[in-house]
DNA sequence: ATAGGGTTAG
């Protein structure tokens, strides 16, 4: 960014400023179809991974039984080792085998009491060690130390474990595989998992399918699901609910309902079963594709099918039916769920709050709140925090605090989001000094602050020029753990622009290559707007050029600021002009701009 | 293997 120069009014420059304008190719069509490729603009935060943990505790009993009865059975020999010294004993060995027999159950005794105390990296140490004396492992142990190693994400080390146990001569188990297949999958290591189904010594399982099916469907790889499928079908290994529910629930994400209920047909004819599960998905897939009516008649039809529709069933509609604005059907279906005994949940009573709420009936959704011990429900967080939402847009602080006093004297006790609305309410009411006290003394009730809290207050400081101390947070932040994104950054670019600090934000928009955080339209106009509030329209209209040559598609208001900039330099005529222009190109509405016409 | 996921920047 070179140094502007000074601009006077004066059609000559609004010349060259059009110009300019126009090689930035902004102008070839509307704002929303620039001719070259444009990355995504928007933040790419997504979904974190944060499926709840399945309890598992059946299964991880029945192995961990097994394996207790093992050990009390025979104390030091496994069958794997008891089996090796029996043979090296009856064919007449030599003893340097006997010894060697001896010594591997020596090792696989404290190999077992490594991997009982956690200790994974001495366990593999020792593990390496058998394995270079020829003595065979315990596939126990070892799986338990496949499956320590991927909780820790060390993949590479869990395969290594395999590697031994299939090269020394003992024969791992399927378990000892589905072990390892889960690992990889749960790591995203889809291809890795693929890898070892295909080598396995053993017949695997229809868990050993399942995981593999759930890791590719939650990865958009249905295709090669399918393909997987084939070949277990081939190998006579028999498909149960869960595999089709899966490939149903992805069928229905990828190619929508009329295809999954071609599986459904096809898992029925197989003489698999569906059951509840199966079903609800594929309510969840016509309302997701706006059949909501649909929904409604193959929730009635389900009795006839074997199946009775379970509360998830009915909530499922239920949604559909609030977000689609049909409240008095959500208050029937309500009613029909209790008369069919069929108990709504807490979750069937916050989807009702969370859309009074958003809907402004404030006083609706506190009687429905209300009434919700009734049923036998007890509120919890995310039934109070759309309530404390509404109240805060409302500017009724004092019902917020009021409501929040109420849920903590039930034992509900607030959380991040709850705090983080409390805040976003007391910057908004200009107590900014406020939020940041209470944003420290979160860790005293139990409560970590998260990004979000962070760039709430950041933001609050930023407005009101106290962007010294916002940055203080930033490091503060920083020192936690806590990845500040684009949203903080934007926050600060803007505070420090609107302070007039514009070669401070400009250094800062820079270092956000280094921290590979990727700018985008907020954060452009925020400099946009400082360089033009400083009379430099022209830097400004080169920061834009630069926003356009990195692929940021600017928005309307990168343009009412930039016609506001020419107006305020005293260019009327220039951003009369330039407002005719875009608004007949339908950049920028026209009403949207009043204000600056009027001004000129 | 299915439902609620709420709160932050122009």
């Amino acid at each position: 960014m070179s140094a502007a120069p000074v601009i006077s009014s004066g059609s000559n420059q609004f010349l060259s400023l059009s110009r300019k304008f126009h090689r930035c190719s902004a102008f070839r069509g509307r704002a929303g179809s620039l001719d070259f490729s444009l990355a995504p603009v928007t933040s790419s935060e997504g979904e974190s991974g944060r499926k709840p943990e399945r309890p598992r505790g059946r299964r991880r009993k029945i192995r961990r039984n097994r394996a207790a009865a093992v050990s009390v059975a025979e104390p030091a020999l496994s069958s794997n080792s008891r089996h090796q010294a029996v043979t090296a004993r009856s064919s007449g060995a030599s003893s340097r085998r006997f010894f060697r027999g001896i010594e591997g159950l020596k090792s696989n005794e404290r190999l077992h009491r490594l991997v009982r105390e956690g200790e994974l990296d001495d366990g593999l140490r020792l593990l390496e060690g058998m394995y270079r004396r020829g003595e065979i492992p315990d596939i126990i142990p070892c799986t338990s130390l496949i499956r320590g190693f991927c909780k820790l994400g060390e993949t590479r080390k869990a395969g290594r474990v395999l590697r031994i146990i299939e090269e020394s001569g003992a024969s791992p188990d399927v378990i000892t595989y589905n072990v390892m297949i889960s690992g990889f999958c749960k790591l995203g290591e889809t291809d890795n998992a693929l890898r070892v189904l295909d080598r396995m010594s053993v017949a695997p399982d229809v868990v050993t399918y399942n995981t593999i099916f759930q890791s590719l469907c939650e990865r958009g790889k249905l295709e090669r699901a399918m393909e997987v499928l084939d070949g277990m079908l081939q190998r006579g290994c028999l498909p149960d609910v869960f595999t089709y529910t899966i490939l149903i629930e992805a069928t229905c994400k990828e190619s929508g309902v009329g295809q999954a209920m071609k599986l459904l047909d096809e898992m029925r004819s197989k003489g698999c079963k569906p059951d509840v599960v199966t079903y609800n998905v594929l309510i969840n897939g016509m309302c997701k594709e706006g059949r909501v009516d649909e929904a409604i008649r193959f929730l009635s039809y389900m009795p006839t099918y074997g199946c009775n529709p379970n509360v998830i069933s009915h909530n499922i509609v239920l949604r559909s039916m609030c977000s689609t604005g049909r409240w008095m059907d959500a208050e029937k279906l309500l009613e029909d769920m209790v008369q069919k005994r069929c108990s709504p949940s807490v979750v069937t009573f916050n989807i009702l709050i969370n859309f009074l709420c958003r809907k402004g009936l404030l006083g609706r959704a506190i009687s429905v709140l209300e009434k919700m011990p009734e049923y036998g429900c007890t509120p919890n967080s995310l039934s109070y925090n759309p309530l404390l939402h509404g109240f805060c847009k409302e500017k009724k602080m004092k019902r917020a605090i009021e409501y929040l006093e109420i849920m903590v004297s039930r034992g509900c006790y607030p959380d991040i989001v709850t705090y983080n609305t409390l805040l976003t309410a007391l910057c908004k009411d200009g107590k900014v000094e406020v939020a940041v006290e209470m944003l420290h003394q979160l860790g005293s009730k139990g409560c970590s602050p998260v990004l979000i809290t962070y760039n709430t207050v950041i933001d609050g400081l930023s407005k009101v020029g106290k962007t010294e101390t916002a940055l203080e947070l930033l490091e503060e932040m920083v020192v936690k753990r806590l990845r500040p994104d684009i949203i903080t950054y934007s926050s600060i670019v803007a505070g420090l622009s609107r302070e007039g600090k514009i070669e401070e934000a400009i250094r800062i928009f820079h270092e956000l290559k280094n921290l590979s955080v990727r700018a985008n339209a907020i954060t452009y106009n925020a400099i946009i707007l400082g360089l033009c509030k400083l009379r430099q329209t022209d830097r400004a209209i080169d920061f834009f050029a630069y926003m356009v040559s990195r692929g940021c598609m600017p928005t309307e208001s990168t343009y009412t600021t930039l016609i506001e900039g020419l107006a305020y330099e005293g260019m009327a005529k220039e951003a009369l002009d330039l407002l005719n222009e875009l608004s007949s190109r339908g950049v920028v509405k026209k009403n949207s701009m009043q204000n600056v016409v009027v001004s000129i």
